[in-house]
DNA sequence: TAAATTAGCGTACAGATGTACGCTCAAAGT
DNA sequence: ACTTTGAGCGTACATCTGTACGCTAATTTA
């Protein structure tokens, strides 16, 4: 059991971490947050902050691991629902987009430090989408018979096609959304059939 | 004829325009530069500074046009390639290849602020990107005989995945740069091949 | 030739930042 | 009951930022 002081203390931390999860938006990523304004927030004076963080990159790279348990409770609710039968595609766009729009958040730092200019922070979230890439790619090979190569490159194109549209999604209308999620399951589709004729192609050698 | 006074006030800009490009690397976004460091590389006042640019914003806006520009010239060099006959997709991404490599910080920007938190800069980006798909587009629309839906979301899924694998591209060695290329062919492929089965499918009903 | 324009500079200032240091005082440990 | 620990605070400082203001000197214009 945990005594009264670490119980405040953890409660602090998650104050500090929610503090800056909310500071972004649109107009606001991570790397821009300053350890005071995250502070401030949180309530607590600048130099309390070290009680808890190194620094940001330290606050920053606890962030993008929360992202990527959010990442993989999406996978287990997509597919659950797959189970229940129904287009594998168009359910995991559609988990993909309920879960992007609920923690919104959480998927800007990790398609905006994705790109970023710190490398532990794009190594870490390179990290967390590899799991993504590589549990597609086994279930790809496994039920659509692909080749290790094919399966790999496909389901790479599949998680690069997803995330981009999550990233433009992130500041849309619902409506537009719509529209966006449309079109990326035509796009997913696309990629699916063809690496299937490529499969064929090379088994026919 | 531009006179002495001008000709110099042209060369200022272009110092200022190259020191902001020359900051940019892996660790280094252009959101990260200070007026004051770009002045300092380019060896002028801070204040001088304003003699050029109304702020920082508006030397990015101007780097941005020059990606645009950059990005036309390699069309028209892929384009002229590919009149010569051979895979247009292979063509494409060995163009692609080497005008990201001989102009890495002008794509570090382009493919850095497309996701960034400055909506102005987004906009720009993307009105640049916009050109790209539209004219794939319309060129698929064209030759492939696809609906102008499919070929949108086509070329739309394309550039989406020549610009990604560009963004990793740009700090890898050459060995494993070259490794992605032949992983974005096949990629690509995926992408044409499932496009004309979807529009075969689409035409026999 | 005289007057107007202007690129570039130096000084100056208010505000923000990260963080070092030492204090307090409630909780945990003995 | 005592000592030890440590989360949180306030003060302080050096450093950096954007930019206002006024000057100079060379070019352009009249």
């Amino acid at each position: 059991m945990m005594g009264i002081r670490a119980q405040q203390k953890e409660k602090t931390r998650r104050a500090l971490v929610d503090a800056a999860f909310n500071q972004l938006n649109a107009e606001r990523s991570f790397s821009s947050l300053s350890l005071r304004e995250v502070a401030r927030e949180a309530k607590i004076a600048p130099t309390s902050f070290y009680r808890h963080f190194k620094d940001m990159n330290e606050l920053g790279l606890t962030m993008v691991d929360e992202g990527g348990l959010t990442l993989r409770q999406m996978m287990r609710k997509g597919r659950q629902r797959a189970e229940a039968g129904g287009s594998v595609i168009r359910i995991s766009v559609d988990t993909f987009m309920e879960v992007l729009e609920s923690n919104p958040n959480v998927f800007r730092i990790l398609l905006h430090e994705r790109s970023g200019t710190s490398a532990p922070f794009r190594a870490a979230v390179a990290r967390e989408i590899e799991h993504f890439i590589s549990e597609l790619a086994h279930y790809t090979e496994a039920t659509a018979k692909r080749s290790p190569e094919l399966a790999r490159a496909q389901a790479e194109a599949l998680v690069t096609l997803v995330f981009n549209a999550g990233a433009a999604a992130l500041d849309m209308k619902r409506v537009d959304r719509k529209v966006l999620a449309d079109r990326l399951v035509i796009q997913l589709r696309m990629v699916a059939k063809g690496s299937e004729v490529l499969q064929q192609k090379m088994d026919n050698k």
